[in-house]
DNA sequence: GTCTATATATAGATAGAC
DNA sequence: GTCTATCTATATATAGAC
């Protein structure tokens, strides 16, 4: 339990070794995954990004589909927090719509953008097995919430309600993001930004602005 | 030139018993891409499934890619008339909506409703390759069409116009109808048919119904 | 936990007979 | 066009040393 028990030849514990090749892994795996797809990547692909063997992922994991759960995990709890910090940091009622969609479009992720992806791999993942489905739905339901906490704060602001209450709003407004971007993925030109804002200002009773 | 040239012993035609086995192999493939996973299908198992050996694949289609290139094509021809004539068929201004819906949410197929995953294997996989990005971007293109001429048609019928126009119309009805599905699937208590209906009716500017 | 080495399975693809 | 047989590459996974 000391400090001078367990360490590497490099003078950390085996605890934050551990916890760094893990943290390499999932990250390795997360953008391989959604570049290339779940099924092409390799375990030894994902090992040798994150500078390890492939013996670390089943040490870690259990092998290649227990990553895939982490990852399901990971983003899970990262999604919800990342929207709303996104949304609470526009105040200006006339532009919020627009900064809602511009958050969503130009999404993190470095290269290309795999988030969305990854978004689609895991659906599919999900879609086919049902043990995976009730991680999945804690996903979305959690991205609904958060999106609901905004949009209710924002009609109470107008004196107003929504039509089918809150998260019956963040239902149709995930929807309709999502949808837009499959589309906008392959055909830029289909879904201009100012027809996106003025869907989901639809959605949400939320005025045109006087422009 | 004559019917007794190229005849196989069963008495048909070498054309005809090519245009079938074409014809398997497509349908063998649309099933299982679907339901496993386009990576995790092997040519060998969609040859088996069709009757034939992996050789008539690459005869055929030139390889397991090709294969994928020709689904895309069929459904893109078949997807739009389907919706089309589904729409058509419902004359009731009251019910129009709830029918564009629960035709979208209950597809054909069969095995448990592949066709919406196949439609986001082909996502996925025109999103990483370029090439294949045009051909989706015009099966959604002809989706929107096809939802435009109906959407344009209820309007009129109204003495209305869409606020944005049918084909703007379009674009938000088929995003709303894909990002619902995506939630449907693992959560199917989420999306509510009402909640759905009345979404597609906003964006429409369909009346609700006096109930 | 991590590594090397390896077992085992199966993938996509091709050659050549029919 | 279709078949059998086969080549070659690579996958997932494990055993055992460190």
């Amino acid at each position: 339990m000391t400090e001078t028990q367990g360490r590497t030849p490099e003078g950390r514990t085996q605890g934050e070794r551990k916890a760094e090749t893990r943290a390499r892994l999932v990250a390795a795996a997360a953008e391989l995954f959604a570049r290339n797809g779940y099924h092409a990547v390799s375990t030894d692909a994902v090992a040798e990004a994150a500078g390890r063997t492939s013996g670390a992922v089943y040490a870690h994991f259990g092998g290649k589909e227990g990553l895939l759960w982490a990852l399901l995990d990971e983003w899970e709890r990262a999604t919800a927090r990342e929207i709303r910090d996104a949304l609470a940091a526009t105040d200006d009622p006339a532009h919020r719509v627009d900064a809602l969609w511009s958050t969503f479009v130009r999404r993190p992720g470095g290269h290309g953008d795999p988030g969305m992806l990854l978004e689609h791999e895991l659906w599919l993942y999900a879609a086919r097995r049902a043990e995976a489905a009730g991680a999945l739905a804690q996903r979305y339901q959690g991205a609904r919430t958060a999106l609901a906490d905004t949009f209710g704060a924002w009609a109470a602001e107008r004196g107003a309600h929504l039509p089918h209450g809150a998260d019956a709003a963040a239902t149709l407004v995930l929807a309709l993001l999502l949808g837009l971007e499959m589309q906008r993925r392959v055909d830029p030109a289909a879904v201009p930004d100012d027809l996106a804002v003025a869907g989901l200002r639809r959605l949400l009773d939320e005025p045109e602005p006087p422009d």
